[in-house]
RNA sequence: GGCGGCGUAGCUCAGCGGUAGAGCAGGGGAAUCAUAAUCCCUUGGUCGGGGGUUCAAAUCCCUCCGCCGCUACCA
């Protein structure tokens, strides 16, 4: 039977362009997506880009184009910052796209025909210069007792007419459904957060909007365009070809994992569930809210003028070290801060000093004293080559359990741990002395180091695909054999290496 | 206001009932295969303040101080 793994990362939404925390998601949910291929699973990584509603609209009327102009350009930027963050997507949906259109209205008649959906009036005090609904408790006292939005402008009462979703009528069974699934929203404190939302009363959710034009048309009626994120979430039931259940992506659904941010945990882990029950679909089996990036110190803003744009840290630092540093740096729900001191010494700490130095010294040794050729495995090996050979074995199965959890940064560490090991194990040896010493007994303890080096550069091969490819390639280990499988065939005495060459340079700073 | 979380070595954090840990930074030594990288040893903390429970508390309870998140339609 064969596995399967759907994993996404939101589809980001077009007002504005890619900066780090939209590379963040992508990037952590492309290393689950690889390690999930390593370990033999049949994945499907969808990620794209979310294209309605007013904000687009208005956007696009500044940079004076018509919508579609207008997200054509921007899904375009989107869809390159994830193929230079080296993201392995099997999709790139849009919410614009026809076959979107199309499964977002086959949804929405099916909530009609359940009667999750009725039509009511929405009402609120709205600011027309916000073009923003406000709450009661959100609003100030202006100059003259009357009542002012947050930003100072004027709010009048108005009431427009507007489809709603029952969601009410969910509270006691997205309950029901959050403690018979107690890991479906992480981490914790983002579960803590939303079961403590859900109690305090659900109201029923406004899902359509007759104020502006840019949205998918509500079925029978097309003054009313369908609520942003009614829209937006069908997009991971559209990529895996609903309504068409005979597609074969269909077999993908429920999702196995939604990657996203902080700020949008509530629509993936309630409403989302909820329009899927609602319609007779199976909820995703789990959303994971991760944590934002300062830079700095300081947190990202245009005004500041310090949103980083992914692109420009791969131009400076190549991207294998910026995926590493990001996973590395910070557990994997927490929020972080992005500096560049903090990247530079990683890179030459871990990536550098740690890891690349141990391969290239290992590999030289090999290259000038076994004849650039793989040497065989040890006959009787040592206390130390067991510990340190079993060690490394370890490593599949430990970053499995760990990368269930999305405990990105633990992984590493495991990894490291097993990297310091082996430079205390080369020490230690000391092949270079054994070379005149007792030549066979060097000869184990290099390979006994290539076999380590293999296992190493196979479970990061998912962090940092391009730097490890290169690291398997002067191995020795041939393309057909770098998965997770592999691992338990050794290579064959004899097999030629390549000449060694750094995989990882130090970081100097630009004089 | 309500609900939740955090405050542990210079820095970033782990530990969450049994007399303080990791990485980085700092100090000393070894080695010289290697990207002057590595290895070994080591200096740092009355675990935010106070009180309590316990044979025993970073670890449980109370309280105070300081930060932070959520509190409905806003990626």
């Amino acid at each position: 039977m064969t596995k399967r793994y759907y994993i996404t990362t939101p589809i980001y939404y077009v007002n504005g362009a890619p900066h780090i925390g939209h590379a963040y998601t992508t990037i952590a949910a492309d290393v689950l997506a690889r390690w999930k291929r390593l370990a033999g699973y049949d994945v499907f990584f969808l990620t794209g880009t979310d294209e309605h509603g007013q904000k687009v609209e208005k956007a696009a009327a500044e940079a004076g184009l018509d919508p579609q102009s207008f997200t054509d350009r921007v899904a375009a930027d989107f869809r390159d910052m994830a193929a230079r963050m080296g993201a392995s997507n099997d999709d790139f949906i849009r919410t614009t796209e026809p076959r979107h259109r199309h499964a977002c209205s086959v949804l929405w008649q099916r909530l009609v025909e359940r009667g999750e959906i009725y039509l009511g009036e929405y009402q609120g005090w709205y600011a027309v210069r916000d073009e923003a609904f406000y709450n009661e408790s959100e609003l100030v006292p202006g100059p003259d007792g009357t009542r002012l939005a947050p930003s100072g402008a004027p709010v009048e009462w108005v009431r427009e007419p507007s489809y709603f979703f029952r969601l009410s009528a969910w509270q006691d069974r997205m309950l029901a459904f959050y403690a018979e699934n107690p890991d479906f929203i992480l981490p914790l404190s983002r579960r803590n957060e939303l079961l403590s939302f859900v109690r305090t009363g659900l109201s029923d959710l406004s899902i359509s909007r007759a104020s502006f034009r840019w949205g998918i048309p509500v079925p029978g009626d097309p003054a009313h365009v369908m609520y942003v994120w009614l829209d937006a979430l069908a997009n991971y039931i559209t990529a895996a070809g609903f309504p068409d259940e005979a597609d074969p992506r269909w077999a993908f659904w429920p999702a196995d994992l939604h990657l996203v941010g902080k700020e949008i945990a509530r629509f993936h882990a309630l409403y989302w569930p909820a329009f899927l029950m609602a319609a007779g679909l199976a909820p995703p089996k789990r959303v994971f809210a991760h944590g934002w990036w300062t830079v700095e110190g300081e947190k990202m803003s245009k005004s500041l003028g310090n949103v980083i744009d992914p692109r420009d840290l791969l131009a400076r630092f190549g991207l294998d070290p910026v995926r590493y540093f990001l996973l590395r740096e910070v557990p994997f729900g927490n929020d972080g801060d992005f500096s560049r001191r903090a990247l530079i010494t990683r890179m030459n700490v871990e990536l550098a000093n740690d890891l690349g130095n141990l391969a290239q010294r290992s590999l030289s040794l090999i290259a000038r004293h076994c004849a650039a050729t793989l040497p065989a495995l040890p006959k009787s090996p040592t206390d130390a080559d067991n510990t340190l050979l079993s060690a490394a074995a370890a490593l599949p199965r430990d970053l499995a359990g760990a990368l269930d959890r999305l405990a990105f940064s633990e992984a590493l560490d495991e990894i490291w741990k097993i990297v310091r090991a082996a430079n205390a194990y080369i020490d230690h040896q000391a092949p270079w002395a054994l070379r005149r010493t007792d030549p066979p007994r060097m000869a184990a303890v290099l390979r006994v180091l290539a076999d380590v080096l293999r296992i190493i550069a196979t479970v990061l091969s998912p962090f940092m695909p391009e730097s490890m490819a290169r690291m398997l390639d002067q191995l020795g280990v041939p393309p057909s054999a770098r998965d997770l499988a592999a691992l338990a065939v050794p290579l064959p005495a004899g097999t030629p290496l390549p000449p060694p060459q750094a995989v990882f340079p130090r970081f100097a700073e630009p004089a």
